[in-house]
DNA sequence: CCAAAAGTGTTATGCTTACACCCATGC
DNA sequence: GCATGGGTGTAAGCATAACACTTTTGG
């Protein structure tokens, strides 16, 4: 008899924390739960792990499903795991983060016509009452975004393909919930070289357009 | 019928990487194999996660069963789930890396009598044929530590009680591979004010004394 | 007095911060 | 010509990096 068959075994699921730019804010994309427990109440969206799927090809299959977006940036976040965490039995959530462009979040509700909807993180309402311990993964999620993007360059995969150097501060703004400087915003980000600058301008404002840029992955 | 049931569950086991320094060198402790798969092949300790029982407590288990150490630094590192990583069947693995200090190291061994020990981290040898994905494991911790040294103070927890500055120094050499040099190193060690100078020097040395320190932990 | 590690300051360099005005466009 | 956001440089402060000699002990 092996080891495998002798230990009870958990469910495990994913749960995404996919997050958007949109209306000047920083958005989590919730699903309202049709059935019990918390019926009614907003949840991360998620769903088990199916047998022969990697862990990142199920965070991956749910973002297709639940967000209708794929080939986003996503990063395996943490895994919760407390007994009592899911009233219905041992739950093991491996919980992954997404960030979602400009570009493609009007993808969305491609979701199986559940009620799934972009809220506010920074709204206190949001957190109030989500399901099971998703308050928790969300706060963590935005701890690491907040951290990731001081040193890395996720912040880029938020925006679009084309995007101004003012945009880019705004994502910045919005997520360090903080005023940024615009000159040394800017030399820091052409320092680090991993931007190109675009012939192009953004055009048909009322006052003089902007340059765009464009992200160079490496 | 609950959703629960309508899935298959895999078997989630928690996989320590325990690192402690020892003879000028960073060491990790590894468990040679009794039984298939991999017989006789070094791995990571490690276990099945029980009912009832958090992530963070079935690590803390291990690390008492297999290192005989309780109490000590115990930090989530990764979830692998990869489908094919267990020739047995889907297993996924929660890694955790734990820190021993010298003063605590000995109490190894407590083991089942399983051949258990200390390997260095950074003979190439240790890391050529460990069971498992445990190699990608084990890279990722080291990986982590080698950041987290450099921010945090996770390089104290490796140290007894009371150490010199030289001592907490080597420890940094050791991790990072590379020299540091000693004033600015005694600076900023100083400046963050984490740690308390003693009255008591270390004797019985043939040379100048060194001053003890102890940390204060926040 | 010799060997061995402990302990200690100063200067140069680069990075981060603060800060204010002119520019190009649409209306 | 006015309102609106786009775009630009410089100086100060701060943190990091480089570097060599004196001190204290045991033998």
């Amino acid at each position: 008899m092996s080891p495998l068959d002798k230990y009870p075994r958990p469910s495990v699921t994913v749960d995404l924390v996919i997050f958007t730019i949109a209306d000047d804010d920083l958005k989590v994309l919730l699903i309202r739960r049709g059935g019990e427990p918390f019926k009614g109440c907003w949840a991360l969206p998620g769903g088990f792990v199916e047998l022969g799927e990697s862990l990142e090809a199920a965070a991956a299959r749910e973002l297709s499903e639940e967000a209708g977006v794929t080939n986003v940036y996503l990063e395996q976040l943490y895994t919760f795991g407390d007994p009592g965490r899911d009233p219905r039995g041992r739950v093991i959530s491996v919980s992954y983060f997404a960030l979602v462009d400009a570009d493609r979040q009007h993808i969305r509700a491609a979701s199986d016509a559940a009620d799934a909807r972009w809220h506010s993180v920074f709204d206190t309402k949001t957190g109030g009452k989500l399901a099971f311990d998703h308050k928790r993964i969300l706060d963590y999620a935005v701890w690491r975004l907040r951290n990731k993007i001081e040193w890395t360059t996720v912040g880029y995969e938020l925006l679009p393909k084309k995007f101004t150097l003012s945009e880019l501060q705004r994502v910045y703004e919005i997520i360090l919930q903080k005023p940024v400087d615009k000159r040394n915003f800017r030399k820091k980000v052409l320092a680090q070289g991993r931007i190109r600058e675009l012939s192009e301008t953004r055009s048909d404002v009322a006052h003089r357009p902007a340059r765009l840029y464009s992200f160079r992955k490496k």
